[in-house]
DNA sequence: ATTAAAATTTAGACTTATCTAAAAATTTAT
DNA sequence: ATAAATTTTTAGATAAGTCTAAATTTTAAT
């Protein structure tokens, strides 16, 4: 006898955050991920993992040999780009319609990426005009799980006085986007490299007129469009 | 040692949904209701409602004494009137800012009124303008979980020739109100009762400059105002 | 006032997702 | 190439939420 034990979630809320966490580990899902690097980024332990692993085989949502870490099939790949593409969808509209920061929207994003309703994601999609990246700078996946190419390059590889558009922040945690609030960086600034300190990797930028330094912690996280 | 389990979310969906349908069923959950009518209203057992009751007794939502039934504390009620509250939000959102019809709403408003953000739901409130009903008629809870008294009739109880107002329908399933939509019903409809026939109660009514004949059931579901 | 029927609770079991501790496999270092 | 270190998996336990079946309490009927 067949039972179908749930046709609205195949997919339960924790194996789509698990299926997040490897497409952002495996770029897009498309490269292998191990068990530890799961389960540092998702807070859990190596076994869970292991567990759920098994799980997401058994579902057809990844490849899965014991010992050997994971890549997502192309099904998990889907779902995956699913959920980012939700998740980005609802930062703009926090953001954009909402009178959210950029700072605030995280963690009410990673509830609603777990809406399921086709046409919600697209009615908000069409809503939002079709945007293709979220307030971080970060490209949104469309509807078939395809994401534009991204040109911006870290301002660490830009030589001194170069200069070009701040387009994306690696870092989205709310202590990063504050400080750059605090500091007046916002995306779509100008910013010019004036000097590299060789010691310490500590950079001068010129932003908005004012020149100011930043650690290397600080621009490694600084993606800028030349 | 004190450990505070979770911060976030000391109410769990399932506990929210539970107390939405002691809300809903003991009329803003001031009147006490009965484990079976829990367990018929969510589809689920009555012994897994029994065992809910007590956790929910535990938290202080709920005043339980075994075989009596319950009825909401004022914390309990506060928690189902702001699950309500977000559910109508959502449900005027996504009839006035999406492309959805009255009859596709409910299903996800049933996963969005989960969503846990003060902030998000008083920006929604507001981004809609405060609406005080949602797409139903149902009125919609404000921040203190206080509802606008409705003074809508049932059609049932408006003598011939009278006519009001459609504001409210009291059924809100989708096959309901796809009946509605086919027989080009909706809320603001001026409708006039022609005649009520004794042997079936069935009605017939004037709507949009046309006649028809509605039946008892359907009758129970709408309600005028004068 | 008993008894029968209905409602409610208890007891024990199952599933999902998690954990700890121990075992097994793989990788790294000598 | 072998031992040590690291990574991964297994085994067994726990908590939340649900279920079935049996026991208990309340309500209704005679």
């Amino acid at each position: 006898m067949y039972i179908c034990k749930n046709i609205f979630e195949v997919v339960t809320q924790s194996e789509e955050n698990y299926l997040k966490a490897i497409y952002h580990l495996g770029k897009q899902g498309r490269v292998s991920v191990s068990t530890n690097a799961i389960a540092e980024k998702m807070e859990t332990k190596a076994s869970s993992v292991t567990d759920m692993l098994k799980k997401l085989a058994d579902k057809n949502l990844v490849n899965y040999k014991k010992y050997q870490g994971v890549n997502l099939t192309e099904e998990g790949r889907l779902t995956a780009a699913s959920v980012v593409r939700k998740h980005r969808l609802w930062e703009v509209f926090l953001v954009n319609k909402l009178n959210f920061s950029w700072d605030e929207v995280h963690d009410i994003a990673e509830q609603l990426e777990h809406i399921k309703s086709k046409k919600l994601t697209d009615e908000i999609d069409a809503f939002l005009e079709f945007p293709t990246h979220d307030p971080h700078g970060d490209p949104i996946p469309d509807k078939n799980g395809n994401i534009v190419k991204n040109h911006s390059v870290n301002i660490l590889e830009i030589k001194t006085g170069d200069e070009g558009i701040l387009t994306h922040v690696k870092d989205s945690s709310d202590v990063f986007l504050k400080y750059l609030n605090k500091n007046n960086l916002a995306l779509g600034d100008k910013i010019k490299v004036i000097d590299i300190e060789p010691f310490d990797n500590s950079i001068k930028i010129e932003a908005k007129a004012k020149e100011m330094i930043i650690s290397k912690n600080v621009a490694k996280n600084l993606y800028l469009n030349l």
